[in-house]
DNA sequence: GTCAGCACTCTGTAGAGTGGAGTGCCAGAC
DNA sequence: GTCTGGCACTCCACTCTACAGAGTGCTGAC
């Protein structure tokens, strides 16, 4: 008698990657309708779908066969099949793997750009809301990051109190500060002094480049407030390790699951800067531009899928874009959305700066 | 045959102010035991509480006289009660109003302090997440305002490309800064001479005041760059109505209801900049420390407390904080971390600015 | 004014019954 | 060999009933 492993072995090999024609779009025909209705899809909702020109019981054989190879499950038996993380990246891969936004999608995105403004941070948080409006999942984007940015200008600007700033413009247009404490006998004439001499130490190169010492003036104040003003530089340096995150549409996770509790385990996530980062660096590292499930190894959001997208300005990356939702997220609508949001941020901040 | 509206004609005037001493016993213990317990309360319950030294059919007495008079309700018929707003209400204003931190939480923030370092940014961010981790609750902090703060320097930094950055430092340390477009014939001597004359032209006042125009110097390739920063300053001048906000903890607001149709209408509103900002300023003019479901006029957050905490530095509102949580939030908690935390913010903004 | 006792009400849960959606398998048709 | 209609089966979701438990309001006595 033969068993379910003999079966396993007469069918094609477990590698993968080709399902039979019918297979596919049988799979693809799941997915789809699961993304719409989040609910567990039966053969005979399949039985119309394109390229599926066959009888449900025929469909219920594939379905079967597509449950052995690890593609989809049954919540329970008897009841409809649901994709398995291995189902959607079938799906992401080789099956309705991109689409195009729609007009009404495409319509929004040209009138963000074209009303955009202001400073790129003010439009990173902005877009990340536009990106989370046109794809109802939550989204990320990380701005570029400034480490490799040589440093175009150093100011000190006294505050009284004995306390002043110090101000770093760097090339690619980012300002940082850091308050410095100053002796009490400090006066302007000083500071500018002592800022000429902190832009000639520092100018050209970046804020990690920054030497610890500078050459002695002959004047003890100023020397003093000069090494105030290269502590706090050295001190901008090693702060910069942490890009700037936005993240937009948090609401949304709130309306994908219904489970209380993922949801408060996924906001908790989404509050931790460093971890978002990260997490969107090692998935881009790893070549994926979609991490499904478990792939990405955070496992709070086992349930999660996310898209992810470099921004590119003059074939440098200059920042990410990712997208967060469910696993049973429209993933066709956000990687368009993130590639054309991606693409015209890219240009942007080509032409900003 | 008597009504119910005898009845309540023959109890306490409802101008409320003071329920006799076992009633308001009743009232304090009953709060107190929802906050903790989230279940409706019974007479059984509450008969050992403090000052409540009658049997539980005397309580049931007073419960009903304190339903009739709208400080608890009965979700059904022969369940326990839980307060109104007007019950938490009164328990605020009169009950167990104002507790302390204990120990453990006091230690934390006393930690946080000694070791808060960096700009005043970073410093709310995570000022905010504290409060959050002290209270359980979603903790919003908003910054100084900036509108009142006099111009310290004005700088203009070339970034190439035709392009350049207005850099403005405020009195109190805050940085502004606007990308502007100049004439490609601009090299470091004129942005050096425009920022100057920017500078002399608006040093001292704030940015709003900032005039439009400025007095025309010989050289016109200067002028043209002196009218782009003064156009970049009345920008920056007009966007400051924004204060910064900064949100920690929102997790804790899918932790604190059971529907996750609250969490996301709360977590869309925590989205709005704009709105939570003015919230918090309307609840402060209003002359309240604490708005309790409907009192702010809100609808989504009717579920909802705030406690509200302005931040003083030297006499002056230099910020606000707000605690957000359900209205069966630890009022004695989140007033006291309030309070304390906003007086150390206080001290620290002083001494830093 | 307070209290013990009692009847009453309502919820939450467990168990039984039922309809429906969906499956797996099989014998027969192409 | 592949596909199909038919059929028996499974399990969920829903409804209904019964019942224990928590809590109330009322009443008559102190």
């Amino acid at each position: 008698m033969p068993t379910v492993d003999d079966r396993r072995a007469d069918s094609a090999p477990p590698g993968d990657a080709d399902l039979d024609t019918r297979k596919a779009a049988i799979l693809n025909a799941v997915v789809t309708e699961y993304i719409a209705s989040a609910q567990p899809v039966g053969s005979q909702h399949v039985v119309d779908a394109p390229g599926v020109s066959v009888s449900s019981a025929t469909v219920r054989s594939d379905m079967a066969a597509l449950e052995r190879d690890g593609y989809l499950v049954q919540p329970h038996t008897s009841a409809g099949r649901i994709p398995t993380d291995k189902g959607y990246r079938f799906f992401v891969d080789h099956l309705g793997g991109t689409g195009s936004l729609d007009p009404g999608g495409r319509q929004q995105v040209r009138q963000f750009f074209d009303h955009a403004h202001g400073e790129i941070e003010q439009m990173l948080e902005r877009t990340s809301g536009l990106l989370a409006d046109l794809t109802d999942c939550t989204a990320m984007v990380v701005g570029p990051s400034h480490e490799s940015a040589a440093v175009r200008s150093v100011q000190l600007v006294g505050l009284g109190h004995r306390m002043a700033l110090v101000v770093v413009v760097l090339a690619d247009g980012a300002v940082r500060k850091q308050t410095v404490e100053v002796p009490d006998d400090v006066d302007e004439a000083v500071l500018s002094e002592a800022g000429g001499r902190l832009a000639a130490h520092t100018l050209g190169a970046t804020l990690a480049q920054a030497g610890h010492t500078a050459a002695p003036s002959g004047n003890p104040t100023v020397d003093a407030v000069v090494s105030c003003g290269v502590a706090a530089l050295h001190t901008l340096g090693g702060n910069d390790s942490g890009d700037q995150l936005f993240v937009g549409g948090s609401s949304r996770m709130a309306a994908a699951f219904d489970a209380v509790d993922t949801v408060r385990s996924v906001l908790t996530i989404l509050e931790q800067q460093l971890v978002v980062v990260s997490l969107l660096r090692d998935i881009l590292d790893t070549g994926l531009t979609v991490a499904i499930g478990a792939e990405h190894g955070v496992e709070p959001l086992a349930s999660c899928a996310i898209v992810v997208m470099p921004i590119s300005v003059d074939g440098l990356e200059a920042g990410t874009i990712g997208l967060l939702g469910p696993t049973r997220m429209n993933y066709p609508l956000a990687l368009a959305a993130a590639q054309v949001v991606g693409d015209r941020l890219g240009e942007r901040l080509g032409g900003a700066g």
